[in-house]
Order: C-alpha cells, then structure tokens, then sequence
RNA sequence: GGAAGCGUGGCCGAGUGGUUGAAGGCACUAGUCUUGAAAACUAGCGAGGAUGAGAGUCCUCCGUGAGUUCGAAUCUCACCGCUUCCGCCA
C-alpha cells in the first residue's frame, strides 16, 4: 500500500509514476473521496467529543448527587446522530482503504521504462552456454527415462503436476537441502519452516489479495458446528501459500522490531501453490509451468536505508546457486511494465535452457519498500526511538521444479544420462551420474 | 469431540459502568551520585489519526465484531486465539 500522504501532497506526481507501470490512477476518484472522508470525519470527531463531554458532566453532576435530567435531554438525539456519522465515516473509510489496497507500488527511479518482457534490460550474463555435439533432449523426453511420470501425476491428480521417482526424487531433494544448507551456513539466514496455509490478513499484507484472488488456492475451514445462515459473517477460509513470501514476512506483521534485530534474514523451502488461472495453453508441456512446486525462499527485513544494498546482496545470494551448480543465467531488470504489484524494482535470475534455446526465469528478486509493511504493520523503533516502517525484500533462491529442468538439460550426455553437479553428489550418497 | 479458564501498553500485571489511555513493576532514555561501572534516587516513556505555520486542541484504540447505556477495559451475545484436563489421533 502507499503512503496517503504521498497522494495527499503529490497526487499528479503518484499518478505520472504509477502511469509508467500501465496503471491509471483515478485521482478525481481520489480527491472526492477525500474530500468526503474529510467533511464526514471533522463533524463525526465534533459529535463524539461533544458525547465525551457532556458524559463527563454527567458523571460529575451525578456524583454531586445534582439532578441530571437538564442535561439529559441536552444529548436526548445526540446518540443517533452520532451513529449516523460514524457509520458514514466507516463506510467512506472502507472505500478509501478498497481504493488504495488495489493500487500498485511505486517503480523505483533506477527501474527502466517499458510495457512487457520484452523491454526488460540485461545486466549481465554468467557461465557457458552448453554446445553439444548431437540434438539437445528437453526435460521432458530425457526424464522419461529416469523417473518423470505426467501421466501418472495426472491420474492422481490432474493437470500440471508431476510425479517424480528414484533418482530424480533425490535429485529434487538434493537441490533443496544444497540451497539450504548454503544460504544458512555461507549467506546468514535463519531457516524457517512455515504454514503451508494462511489467513487472509497474511495474503492481504504481502499483496497477493485484493487483487489476485484467482490465482490462489482456497480451502474451506470446517467448523461451525451450529448452522448460523443467519449469520452476516463470511466464511472463513485458509488460501494455500503461493510462496514462503507470505509466511515468512507475515513474520513481522502487526510487529514493532528492535533496531538491533536488523537486518533479519530467513529462508524457508515449501511447495507452492499456484491456480495458474489465465495462463492456459502456456508452458503446458513439463514442469515448467505446474499447480504445485518446490521453492527455497530467501526474505530479508531491513532498514529502509539498507534495503537497496541489501536486494544486491540477496540477487548475489540467489545467483551463488546457480555458478555452484554450475549452470548459465543471465540477470535481468524488470521495467515498469512488467513488475509484480508490490514491487518497487525487481531482478529476474533467467537460466539457460539449451532445448528451449533460450533464457528462463528461475528466481524473482525484490525490493517492496515499505509497501508490504505499511498493509502489515511491520515496523521498527529508530534511533529516535519511533516506530518506522520496514522494508521488506525477498528472492527465490531458487525454484527447485525449474532448477532441476535446468540441470537436466544441461548436464545430459548424448547417451540420455545426465552428470549430477559436483555440489550435489554429497546430498546423492555420490551419485556421479542419472542414467537411464 | 467433551469440560473449564484466560485474552489489558515493548514485556509482566492491577482495574467497583463515570476526568482511566489506563495503577504498579520490568525494560528503555536522560539526569544526580561515582575515578568508572553497578546500585540507589529524580524525571521522561504506547500506537494510529484529524486539525494547525507552530505551541497546541481534538478523535480512536484494553483479542475481533455486534449490542445495552447519556457514558463500556468493566455488562450481554457471537466469533477468533491461547492454556489446562479428558477422549481421539500422526
């Protein structure tokens, strides 16, 4: 969420910003809104401290044991005036908060210009593409051979998911428990482990809801034994995490920190869950694009005078697995067009994909600002002794799924086997090679 | 699933429906004392918001939401969460 001063004192100024990233800000939307918050909430303050008062008085009177009926027949009407009021100024201030929890975060000054991917810029480009001497398998037709099995998962459960076995299962693991233990014992970050399921403050805070309900996965609570359909109250539910984001940073929601607790750093592996809804037809083939996968999640709390250093930091982190793995990326600076809706700047880590000959996203890494801890209220207490709003970042470091897609095609030998990265072969109980 | 109890400031913990945003303590910050530190003493110390150039003034917040009342931390109801005992279970 922005800061309402910001559109308060800058309201051109937001709007030409969020413009660059496609979103148009209805500011004439804005300004009658405020103006009506502002008229309601001045006469609703009146009414109640004219309440406080004369309650007061009455306490007073009463305790001097005078007769209070004059009084009471002052404020005879006061009462439902007043309710009148306060439930206009909630119902003004529910509006204004709808209006500003579906409005995206500002682009960072650095963040260029632009509509899509394709406008994305390259920062660098890491490691040796792959030449082979005979036609490169994509994942799909070599881990036929060694364990990959979609008609098997579609059975179980449906489309986009997989099923892996044998050595492809431990490799899966492998990969996990590499990140892991990396970026605990080499980058500093406290492992976590975490809900797989969260309420719908958490999604809330993180950006995921109001706007993108449609690409969660609800589920149901049961409870409520009695049947209240009389009942005002929407059914409660719990959404499965599209990522650790969400838990983990809920960390510190409705928290004040210490100083001294800055920066925190987590990293958390959990499956993902995600609808996909508007995506059909894309990536349908392998495990690319599925409803379920793995992530190893690195999640940073900083000060906000650290946090741009700090998402370097984290990109650095994340691209650490990639050069141990041995595995060529590229890092590119998303452009306004094509940023996340919490986003203030955004790194993707692409990985090499020799079937596919091109670059595919592999981590997401970013910088929110403030965005995310103004809707959580994640704050710390300053030098001043003042509570400050976090910046909150985080990365993938990285997606398991799509890494195990990249070391399979790029470690296959001719013969359909694939080289298992010297860094993992510990995790593989030595394991040099997956053959078929 | 059954029974009982409990949710108050950064933490602990008082609180008879009426100047209670809330006693007291801890922590924290200044100051006094001390060679220095500790201890002791003194003072300060919740968050969010409106308005104002500012000093200030005002409003809201005692798990959440409704309700009763001129007035609710305090009374009523529902929900959420936590604790303990029994049952069941990985």
């Amino acid at each position: 969420m922005l800061d309402i001063q910001a559109l308060r004192n800058d309201l051109e100024g937001v709007a030409a910003r969020l413009a660059t990233r496609g979103f148009v800000l209805d500011t004439k939307k804005f300004e009658q809104l405020e103006g009506e918050r502002k008229t309601i909430q001045t006469r609703t303050q009146e009414l109640q401290a004219k309440r406080n008062a004369t309650s007061k008085q009455i306490g007073a009177a009463k305790a001097k044991g005078e007769d209070v009926s004059v009084i009471m027949a002052e404020v005879a009407t006061l009462g439902d005036e007043l309710k009148q009021a306060e439930n206009q100024l909630d119902a003004v201030l529910i509006t204004l908060q709808q209006f500003l929890g579906v409005i995206p975060n500002m682009p960072h000054a650095s963040v260029p210009p632009g509509k899509s991917e394709a406008d994305n810029v390259e920062v660098r480009k890491v490691g040796n593409i792959p030449k082979f001497d005979f036609a490169a398998k994509d994942h799909v037709d070599l881990g036929e051979k060694l364990g990959l099995d979609f008609d098997t998962a579609a059975k179980i459960s449906g489309a986009r998911f997989s099923l892996l076995k044998g050595g492809l299962a431990r490799l899966h693991r492998a990969l996990a428990q590499f990140m892991l233990d990396t970026h605990t014992e080499q980058h500093g970050y406290t492992e976590t482990y975490v809900p797989y399921m969260v309420n719908e403050d958490s999604m809330y805070s993180t950006g995921q809801l109001p706007k993108f309900k449609q690409d969660l996965f609800e589920v149901p609570i049961a409870m409520n034994p009695v049947d209240r359909s009389d009942s005002q109250e929407k059914p409660r539910i719990f959404y499965l995490i599209p990522t650790a984001e969400v838990p983990v940073t809920n960390i510190v929601r409705d928290e004040i920190v210490a100083l001294e607790s800055l920066p925190m750093k987590f990293v958390a592996h959990t499956p993902c869950f995600r609808s996909e809804a508007g995506s059909y037809g894309r990536d349908t083939r392998g495990m690319i694009r599925q409803h379920q996968f793995d992530k190893v999640e690195l999640v940073q709390m900083v000060h906000p005078d650290e946090s741009y250093a700090a998402l370097e930091q984290l990109l650095g982190h994340a691209e650490t697995i990639l050069q141990k793995l041995g595995l060529p990326y590229r890092v590119v600076k998303l452009c306004t067009g094509d940023m996340g809706f919490s986003a203030a700047l955004t790194y993707d880590i692409e990985v090499w994909l020799p079937a596919q000959n091109t670059y595919r996203e592999i981590s997401s890494c970013s910088n929110f600002e403030s965005f995310q801890a103004r809707r959580m209220q994640a704050r710390f207490r300053n030098a001043q002794g003042k509570p400050e709003l976090l910046h909150t970042l985080n990365g993938s470091g990285l997606a398991v799924g799509r890494t195990l897609v990249a070391v399979l095609e790029n470690c296959q030998q001719a013969d359909g086997s694939v080289v298992i990265p010297e860094v993992l072969r510990p995790y593989m109980g030595g394991m040099e090679k997956l053959s078929p």
